[in-house]
DNA sequence: TCGTGGTTACAAAAAGGTGCGTAATTTACT
DNA sequence: AGTAAATTACGCACCTTTTTGTAACCACGA
């Protein structure tokens, strides 16, 4: 991982959220508990190694919690931490702000920015 | 540029602030109107490469305004947009978020987070 | 054997750094 | 006076580092 090149809680975070994946996952984990494999089917271009990698950095981040489930075919549920909800509409803000600067004409719902996924499905 | 997996603004703003530079610079930049070389003192570990690449995907993201003045030595300033502007104070808001759930004890300033920059000079 | 939620090793791709070239004018030195 | 060097904001080519993808493997129990 890149080390932090000033110590300011912005690039902190940033450092957190930056990329494809984070806010994304983050997007589907507002709907409510997932599993890992709730996850990729979700988001089907995501690989499963950086599925967990991303979640196991948005758990230390305190965004996410991750509840084990022991036995058989093994089960993990993966939901947003209080914190991680409160971060929600704060990303959210952002959409709605590139939304209202790159107008080029007609948009789509004004609150609750929905990711339409394409289904480049990747089969592993 | 990595492509985009979603038509969802929040994924194509993080495209455009995913990474160390932008919101540092962009930081930088609301202290007021900055030359290229103002810009690489402040922070002292980009490379020319990566601040001008930075610096361009800003421009075309709508945040900063480039104004270059002719002749030789060529001169450039660079400055935030009123669109820039209003983003400031929704990055601010994730250094906060931050700052209040990763909460370990002694904070320091309460507003306006200010990047404390190293000084690993590289010359070139 | 399959499905779950991983880990590990290796390969590909992307990001980033380094150094050189460039322009026209000023300043520095001889 | 004449030459040389520095200046500014890059672009380009090459090379290294980091990130991401791929595939194989593991455990367990149905």
């Amino acid at each position: 991982m890149k080390s932090l090149v000033s110590r300011c809680p912005i690039e902190e975070v940033m450092q957190v959220l930056s990329g494809r994946w984070p806010t994304l996952l983050i997007y589907y984990l507002k709907q409510g508990t997932k599993r890992f494999s709730d996850l990729r089917r979700d988001n089907p271009t995501i690989s499963h190694k950086m599925l967990t990698l991303e979640l196991r950095k948005l758990e230390d981040a305190g965004i996410v919690e991750r509840t084990e489930f022991g036995g058989y075919p093994l089960r993990v549920e993966y939901q947003l931490t209080p914190a991680g909800h409160r971060l929600v509409p704060l990303i959210d803000a952002l959409g709605e702000w590139w939304d209202t600067t790159s107008d080029t004409g007609a948009q789509s719902s004004p609150a609750d920015t929905e990711p339409v996924i394409p289904n480049t499905v990747s089969r592993d």
